[in-house]
DNA sequence: GAATAAGCGAGACGGTACGTCCTGTCTTTAC
DNA sequence: GTAAAGACAGGACGTACCGTCTCGCTTATTC
C-alpha cells in the first residue's frame, strides 16, 4: 500500500474553527455567489488557515453542503409535512412556502451553489440524496401514503414519481428562471399534477 | 450615458475563427468537463487569440451556449414532435429519446455545464429561454394542443405547466441524480402527468 | 531574391499624419515616460492608423528620434557656440544651458527615453551620431580649434576626447542620477577639464 | 495611513528560489537582450512562481540589479584600485580593464538592461548610488587621494569631479556608441584628464 | 476622365506578457 | 498533532499591445 493517506483525527478536531468556517462560506456565497466564492476567501473570513478545510473537506462542493446541513439542522423545522386532510391544500401551502424561501435572498445563492456543485460531482450527489434530499422525500412521501389511505391519491402511484411531479417543477423554474415563480403556479402545478391531464370522463 | 461600450463591427469577423472557438468550446467542456473548462484552453485548441473570444462573447456561458445552439442548428431536426394520434405513445417515444441523449457522454457534459452557467447567470438564462428552450417548448405545446383538439387532453390545462410536468422530471432527475434514469421512469412520468395522481372515480 | 519588401513610395506619403504622428509621440511620451509608451496609443493621440507608423518607421526608437529631430530642427538655433574670446566662460555658459534645459521637464522624460533606445540599438545609435550628435559636436570642435587659434588650448589635444571630458560628465549624472545638476557642477566640469588634474608646477 | 502593504516575512524566504531567479534573470537578460527579458520568461527558467517574483521584488529593474549586485558581491574582487606610485599608469590600467569587460557579450547586454532601468527609475538610482557606484566611487577616490597625498594631483580638485572626468567618458561611449571603445581611447582620457587641455606655460 | 494604385483610418486577427488571484501543498511556529 | 500563517509552484484570469492583415475610402498619377 503506498501510504493510504491517514484520515485526520477527528478527535482532535477544532469546533470553533469548523463552525466558523461553515458560517463563513454560508455568508460568503450569499454575499458573492457561487462564481467569487474561494478557499482563500472562506479561510480569511473565517480566521482559519487554508490547510484547516483542505484537512477536513474535500472539496468545495463538500464544504457548501456540510455548510447547508449545518444550517438545516440547527433551526431546521425537520417537522412532517401538514396533514388536514385535503391533500390539495396541504401541498399548496407547503409549495407555497417553498416559493417563498426560493425568493428570499439569503437562500438564493446558497442554494444555487449547491445545486451547481451536485450537477457537476457524482458524490457529492449521492451525498445530497442520503443526506438532504432523501429525509426530506421521505417525510412527502409519507403525506403522500396517508393521502393513499385516505382515499386521495391512487394505491398504483409510484410514490417517487409522484413526489417528481409535485415539487420538480417549482425547482426547475427557479434553476432555470423558464417562467415567473408565483403562488399562482404552485396551485396549477398541485392541481394539475392531482386531476392529471387528460380531460374528465364524461 | 456611462460609458456606451460600443460594440465591435461584426461586419469584419471572422468566421472561420468563430467556428473555430465554437468547436474548440464544445469539445474541450466534452473532455474536461465545465470545471477544467478554460478561455485560455479554449483559444489555444482554436488556434486563436484569447481576445477574439473576448471581443466577441460577454462570458463563458455565452460562449457555451453559442456553443451549443450552432450544434443545435446545424445537424437540428429542427421537426416536430411526432403526432400517431396516441398522446401518450408520442411523449413517451420523445421522453425516451431523451433519456438516451442524456446518458451520450457526448452531450452529458457539455449541457451540464450549460446548465450550471444558466443558473446563475439570469441574462444567459434569458437568452437559453428565448433562443433555446422557447422554440422547443413551442413544439412541445404545439403537439399538446393537437391532443386538446383530438379530445385527449382538457382543454382547462395550462400548456406551460403540462410541458413543466412532462419534461421536467427527467431533467431533474439527470442534474440531481435523485435516481436512475431510464425508460420505465420516462414511461412512468408520461403515465402519471397524464392520468393524475388521483384514484379514477369509480 | 525572396520579396524585397518593396519600399513605400514616399512621394503619396501624408505629411500632416507624419506631423501629427510626431507630435503626438513628443507629447506621449512626456506625459507617460518611455515605459508606458506604446504604438498604439500614439496612432490614437494622432489619429491615425496603426499600419501608417509601421509603414514609415522601422522602430518605436526611431520614430521617437524623428520626433526628437523635428522638434530640434523646427525650433533649432542651429547656431554656433558663443565665442567670446574668453573659452571658461563661453563653456560654462553652455552647459549652465544644458543644465537648465535638462532640469525641464518638457524634455527630461522624451531625452531619456530617447537616450534608452540608443543604448540599445546600435543603427539608432548610428543614426543619432549622425544626424544628432555629429552637428553638435561638430559645432564643440570648432569653439575648440579657434580656442586652439587663440592660444587657449593645446595644439595636439585630441577635440574629441575633450569634447567628451567637457561635455560628458553633465550627461551621465543627468542619467544616472549620481549627483545634483548644478551649475556649480558645470563650473567645475570646465575648470577642472581645462586646468587637468595635476598640480600647478612650482 | 492608507493601506500600509505589509512586507512580506523574510524569515520564511526560500533562498533556493531567491538564487534560481537571480541566476536566471542574469542569464536570459545575456541572451535575450533588455527589450525580450520578461517576468514570465525568468520565472519559468528559474522553475519559480511568477509571484515569488512579484511578492519579492517591487519592478524588473530592481531584479535585475539584485542581480547584478549577487554576481559582484559573489565573485567580487572589491579591492582597492592598484597604487603603484604612478597615478597616470595605474589609472590607464585600471580604464584598460574597464574597456575588456565592457567588450564582453557576457556583462554588455546585462550591464545595458541595468543602465536603463537606472535612467527611468529614482528609486532605483538611488540603490544603486548606495549599493554599487557609491563602493566603487569611494575606492576610486580613496587612489586619487593618495594620489593626493604623493603630489600627482591638485590639493584642490573635488574629487567627485575628478572620478566623473576620469571614468565617465568610457562610460559614455559604451553607452552612445559615439566612438569605439578602445585602450588607446582610455589612456588619451587618462593623460587629458590628468593634464587639463590648456596649452603648457612656457 | 476612367482606371489603377498607393496611402490612409480603422480595427480584427494570432500572439505574448502583464500583474492579480486562487489552487492545493508544504513548512514553520505556537499551543 | 492540530492550528494559524503564509511561502511556494503552478495556472487561469481579463487587459494591453505587439506587428500583420484586410477592409472601404480618398487621393494621385497614368493611360
Amino acid at each position: 500500500m503506498p501510504a493510504p493517506k491517514v484520515a485526520p483525527d477527528s478527535s482532535r478536531r477544532s469546533e470553533t474553527a469548523r463552525r466558523a468556517i461553515l458560517a463563513a462560506a454560508f455568508d460568503l456565497v450569499g454575499e458573492l455567489g457561487y462564481a467569487k466564492l474561494s478557499i482563500e476567501g472562506i479561510a480569511a473570513a473565517a480566521g482559519v488557515g487554508k490547510q484547516t478545510i483542505y484537512r477536513w473537506w474535500p472539496s468545495k462542493g463538500a464544504l457548501l453542503f456540510d455548510a447547508f446541513l449545518a444550517l438545516t439542522t440547527d433551526g431546521g423545522q425537520g417537522g412532517a409535512l401538514p396533514d388536514t386532510g385535503d391533500l390539495a391544500a396541504d401541498l399548496k401551502l407547503v409549495l407555497r412556502d417553498t416559493v417563498d424561501e426560493l425568493h428570499d435572498p439569503r437562500y438564493d445563492l446558497p442554494m444555487r451553489a449547491l445545486h451547481t456543485e451536485i450537477v457537476h460531482d457524482p458524490a457529492l450527489a449521492a451525498d445530497y440524496a442520503t443526506r438532504l434530499d432523501g429525509p426530506v422525500r421521505e417525510l412527502k412521501k409519507e403525506r403522500l401514503r396517508a393521502a393513499q389511505r385516505a382515499g386521495q391519491l391512487a394505491e398504483d402511484v409510484d410514490l417517487d414519481v409522484a413526489v417528481d411531479l409535485i415539487f420538480g417543477p417549482l425547482l426547475n423554474r427557479w434553476l432555470q428562471r423558464t417562467g415567473p415563480l408565483t403562488h399562482g403556479y404552485a396551485d396549477q402545478v398541485v392541481d394539475t399534477a392531482l386531476r392529471g391531464l387528460r380531460p374528465r370522463e364524461a
